[in-house]
DNA sequence: TCGTTCGATTTGTCCAGACAAATTTACCTT
DNA sequence: AAGGTAAATTTGTCTGGACAAATCGAACGA
């Protein structure tokens, strides 16, 4: 998207919450101790307050730092807190999760539609797809949740915009559905973790997972079905089979 | 905690959220249409653009809007966005989480430990305990978890403060800990849906859900065992049960 | 010893302005 | 009609300043 001769400029204050993270995250500013006030950490970096508190504000949503009028900015943790877990109940807020996320691409690999599957989301057992595994992070690269992608096969050459935008395919979605879609039903299962899943999310194979199936209609009908795994823990998977209507 | 006579004022940007927010929802400003820009939004409210610009990013951090550089701020839902599951890994992370919220006390009620629980966190079976269920809320007063609090009956004078404030037993705990808490240990099973968590969560009893256990221990030991129940859903319970060592 | 008062420190709120960067619109050219 | 360019619009980044509100600690007094 953006010209790699002119990389994009990344704003002062990311660079000093990445300083101060940094700085955190190499014990330079100890869990519990007090960070240096705002108004030294603008000497320190020669910038204006609001500079300074853009950061302190990105430490703070990441749960690294506590901030209390009077009290001052306190180190809470030296590396971002537990992951947010956000359902989606409409394209219109997986168009926003994904503009405001990144998604590096792990693997494109053609599948074949298993019967348990194809049974749940209406298409055909045996039919040939396109499965992209990818990671998703916050624009400061905190890992947010490992994205698997079902794509009809015709779709396959468009994979690598989807690995580096992954923004386009849900915005065209949400397009061709008039942003009129929403959720029609909700279906959970309480499963023994099958290998893939347990790999991804570090745990045992076999434990108690959760599987809960979406499927969003629009007018036309089907559009999206998504199968999110995860369990109480603090890693999270959320698998995204993603079907379009013939148009 | 605040004075009664002199209630805490709410800052201007804090108003203008609710008031953008109220206009959305009555559908002044459509789903998918645009906001009116920073600058006239300046001047129907009379305050600067940092005002508004706060107050938009409150609003697009619930996922109401979405905005974009040299387009504008478009509405992208007329309710709060899907509720947030965050999982607290340590005291500190608990009682941040306690200040930035509200509580509105539903119950308060004496209690009997059942043989599960107080095995599993180390007490006496058969122990009368204080019950607290109670309602978090954001600032705004969107609905975020339903709590259900079990504290030693020795604390029951206190059971007002906490359903009111809340923040000063995790606050004290936090503090009787030294900051110097963390998890050491978490336990999940999958089980049918008490009918009282069906209940609160609004699902058919013996649905299946996730119960983890986490015990949270300091160097003089136990301190806080939580319970946390959910379903793959929008809602979620938070059942902590607080115990506090003799001091 | 305990509580109070007061001042210093620190973050919260808010203003007015400036320029940058991205998008949209209008216009012009072909 | 199609495409490309420039201007207008809109949000993003950033400065410098001001005062308010909350906290903390030291000095003080009962």
């Amino acid at each position: 998207m953006s010209d790699p001769r002119h990389p994009p400029k990344t704003p002062r204050y990311v660079e000093i919450f990445k300083a101060l993270r940094k700085d955190i995250a190499a014990g330079e500013f100890a869990v519990g101790a007090l960070l240096p006030s705002e108004a030294s950490l603008c000497a320190r970096f020669n910038v204006s307050r609001f500079t300074v508190r853009e950061a302190l504000r990105r430490l703070q949503t990441d749960g690294m730092v506590s901030r209390v009028q009077g009290a001052g900015s306190r180190v809470l943790r030296d590396t971002p807190s537990g992951i947010f877990v956000q359902n989606y109940r409409s394209v219109s807020e997986l168009t926003q999760y994904a503009a405001e996320t990144n998604l590096d691409l792990l693997k494109v690999e053609d599948t074949i539609l298993d019967e348990d599957v194809a049974a749940r989301i209406g298409q055909n057992t045996g039919e040939t797809w396109v499965l992209l595994r990818s990671l998703r992070r916050t624009p400061e690269g905190a890992p947010l949740a490992c994205v698997e992608s079902y794509v009809p096969h015709r779709f396959k050459d468009i994979a690598p915009d989807l690995a580096r935008q992954s923004g386009p395919i849900y915005a065209g979605l949400a397009k061709a559905a008039g942003e009129a879609i929403d959720r029609v039903d909700q279906e959970t299962q309480a499963l023994p973790a099958p290998y893939q899943i347990a790999d991804a999310l570090g745990m045992a194979e076999g434990a108690p997972v959760l599987r809960i199936l979406r499927r969003y209609a629009s007018a036309s009908g089907l559009l999206i079905a998504s199968f999110n795994w995860h369990h109480g823990g603090d890693r999270y998977i959320h698998r995204t089979r993603i079907m379009l209507e013939r148009e």
